[in-house]
DNA sequence: ACGCAACTACGAATGATTTCGTATTTTAAG
DNA sequence: CTTAAAATACGAAATCATTCGTAGTTGCGT
């Protein structure tokens, strides 16, 4: 049951949706395997952090069934949109444009990624009527 | 006196060197009085979080004066580089494309960064052979 | 040289997040 | 129905970051 509406996820709540995005709904036990091909983390430190992130309303708890099947609350685009506007307000105090070219200054991008961002590029510029 | 090389700064830490960067070397004082101009913050508040940063090699500390100086010790590019590639790792797994996609997805960037970005494009399309 | 105002040092309280130990509950097998 | 294994609940310790109070130092003006 979900006490607020949607807060940022820390770090290691981020962490479990990660898993609970590619693998979908699933139990503690299978959250827990996932983390623990990382790091070594204990059964109930899994259990407790999903308890809290379903009292958050950060995800959504099936208790029909034996075990608790947990699944995200919210797609990966919106947390992680969310999550990318704080950063961008802390870190570069809200210069979308310098970030994106520390980004593209390090990163090897796809060709895919990279015509999608000159489409998105093309958007902008008709928006901005030039 | 720094005890190891660069950490990536703490939020709290983050906010300091952003005043850092804007108004050069300054004195405590000087950084609390920008810091209240967002929120109240203690004087020492201020000045203990300089000296952990101090010990973290953040800052450096020019104790020559009556009162201390401080000065980010490394520049906003590479601070804010490293921040990113961290976040980009943690939030969006490192597919550097989609997080430029939801970032352009939402903002609006001026003429002269999206020129700057479209050269960007191009200096990666010459290094990936098309 | 004295005293005050400003500054530095630093321990410790607070707050947030993560981790875990233990108790209780549930379910499936015999 | 009984028991054992597995799961859930939850208090509380551990960790990390932030904030502040207090004590001690420095140096300038008189």
């Amino acid at each position: 049951m979900s006490l607020y509406q949607h807060p940022l996820p820390t770090d290691g709540e981020l962490e479990i949706l990660q898993i609970l995005w590619e693998k979908g709904p699933v139990t503690v036990r299978q959250v827990n395997e996932e983390m623990n091909l990382l790091r070594p983390v204990g059964y109930t430190t899994t259990l407790k952090l999903l308890q809290i992130m379903d009292s958050k309303g950060l995800v959504s708890r099936n208790s029909t069934q034996k075990v608790h099947v947990y699944a995200a609350a919210l797609p990966p685009d919106q947390t992680r949109k969310a999550l990318l506007d704080r950063f961008l307000e802390t870190t570069f105090q809200g210069a979308a444009g310098e970030m994106v070219l520390q980004l593209l200054g390090g990163h090897r991008t796809t060709e895919d990624e990279l015509s999608r961002i000159r489409q998105m590029l093309e958007d902008q510029d008709n928006q901005n009527g030039q």
